[in-house]
DNA sequence: GTCGATTGTCGAACCGGTTCGCGTCGTGCG
DNA sequence: CGCACGACGCGAACCGGTTCGACAATCGAC
């Protein structure tokens, strides 16, 4: 079962069976024939861990994510798996961590007993400990989005400033004149979470130079949280006719909410935002948005970190994705 | 950075700091703490590699889940979040696979090379060509959902038929004559998928029980399926007021179609099924339905896997969840 | 016919842990 | 007082691969 059994069995050393397989140094056509034969009757296959302690790579790549507790979004689920799927076409494992820097014990694990050659890093904030941190000790990583200065690091993102403006752009055209954003959680804006000061950035920028009136809220990430959201809208501004939202899960509550103060969407009230396409268009009417192209950026991701463990010295790359806004039945003139 | 270079600094040898890490062997109090000073100082963790050759186990646990491709449910994201949690809790890391079996390189990877210790297979069929590879080769696995087999593997699951059967019980108490069963796609009973299976049999024997007039209806994963279905439904029977989905993607086409066809639910229509709590309240009129405890499911699952890894020799043991149904307001009487 | 390069193979060392057997103390007991 | 035993620590072997240096055989060129 192991490469001592193959090599005895084809009648050579193991180390003419190592070079067999890894094609290192030249082995005889007939030599290598013998030794394919043996390992097809054996089922052999070379056990992961000595290869590892061998050559100093465990090829395998960890993905951090948030720990859970909160819910995850339908975009992170296709983000994972198509991360799985391009790290496994580069004969890569993907290990799976939940985030939180010194606290975790998993994050620990990964780093520190080296079992992962490299780490991809979703939920960026601005300011990242953990980015900071793999920077310091010069471990290869790609973040999901980019913190305050990106750099010198590798990442894949999406421009949420320009998603957001974008969002408000096509508002504006519209006719809208008073607009509002339904932002992601309080909490996640108190530790600088990146898509939200960037889409809350975007949007107000674009609000400002269209000259609307323009409130931003944040909500919790649930329907009940979306529901009393546009209430809150409602009576801050009667007047409001649109919202931009950052935050899918609260979408749900936001049609109910609308649907409670006699808004008929499109006609009486506009929604747009970012969100992943298939929820997008689970919604009645279909939501108006810039479609997050998850899988993607996973199998951007994955490259990218690939290419930077491939080539340790290669200056840092990224790829910052703007999605055009996909026109759905969910906006029209005030 | 290894064992060796803290033996060097505490003045002992490494089979002396070894010992000293995990207790196997008694320690003077005194080179202990030497030890831990040194190990403290320097930041050094045992390398992963090095003590899985060394003893034969990871500490990882593998997760098989469906290849990409058809998009996944809210409830996976949840469930594999969990998943990684628990095995944290118990010292295991998590890597993912996607099925397919002889196909599949990453399934290979894991399983051959050794790369895990047990694996938690996710999206059973009745007859499962993966759950009878690991049953031959004695790997040691737990899976979601039960094969028409069950007897000697162990699992944790939900019990479809019992709860398709109580959606149309509740149905039938609300005086619905006339019924629908929206399941998953064609393909997917088609290569006996558990959950689409066996919640047809509850739904079919229930409806047969109280005397119900039943029609079942294939549907892909969307919502445009899900719109589409519900025209063909209509256009079936048009007498029918209610239906029962197992489709948790289509929901949002579902009451779209309803809509189209001018049923307001749940006055003219009754809408229940088997979905993620949360994915229930998005919806509105919210979904009455037997919510999918996604995450106890993850928990239990690693909790078995790491049972039988402790005691090879346990007879098999499983969990079969039967959550109640959660009223909402998509369902009224006829 | 000799030399050098090339090809094919082997043995040994190494990666960084764990574990077994053994030796050396110190101690309590008969 | 002698002996057995427990506590403590060390060295060596082992897990299953990879890789380096050496060596024999083959071959072409001069």
């Amino acid at each position: 079962m192991n490469i001592g059994e193959v090599a005895k069995r084809a009648g050579v050393s193991r180390s003419t069976v190592s070079y067999a397989l890894s094609g290192k140094r030249p082995v005889s056509e007939q030599t290598r024939r013998k030794i394919e034969q043996v390992i097809a009757d054996l089922g052999y296959r070379p056990n992961a861990s000595a290869r590892a302690l061998a050559n100093g790579r465990t090829s395998t790549l960890g993905l951090v994510f948030p720990p859970a507790g909160g819910h995850y979004t339908g975009m992170q689920l296709d983000f994972i798996g198509s991360v799985v799927e391009a790290a496994s076409a580069y004969d890569y494992d993907v290990t799976l961590s939940t985030s939180g820097m010194d606290s975790d014990r998993s994050f620990q694990r990964l780093l520190g007993e080296r079992r992962v050659d490299g780490a991809i890093l979703m939920e960026i904030r601005l300011e990242d400990d953990r980015v900071d941190h793999f920077t310091r000790v010069d471990f290869p990583f790609v973040t999901i989005g980019r913190t305050a200065h990106p750099e010198q690091t590798w990442w894949v993102g999406i421009d949420h400033a320009a998603l957001a403006a974008s969002c408000v752009r096509h508002l504006a055209d519209l006719g809208h004149r008073t607009v509002a954003l339904v932002n992601r959680p309080e909490h996640l804006l108190r530790v600088g979470y990146e898509s939200a000061h960037r889409g809350l950035e975007g949007f107000t920028k674009a609000a400002a130079e269209r000259g609307l009136t323009a409130r931003t809220y944040r909500c919790g990430d649930s329907a009940a949280a979306g529901e009393a959201c546009v209430a809150q809208i409602l009576h801050d501004d009667p007047t409001t006719t649109a919202l931009v939202t950052l935050n899918e899960a609260a979408l749900g509550g936001l049609y109910r909410g609308l649907a409670e103060a006699g808004r008929l969407v499109p006609h009486d009230f506009s929604v747009t935002g970012i969100a992943a396409g298939h929820w997008a268009e689970t919604m009645t009417p279909q939501l108006t948005a810039a479609d997050v192209p998850a899988a993607e950026l996973g199998r951007l991701a994955v490259e990218l970190l690939v290419e930077r463990l491939d080539h340790p010295d290669a200056t840092p790359r990224h790829h910052l994705l703007t999605p055009p806004i996909a026109l759905r039945a969910s906006t029209g003139p005030a």
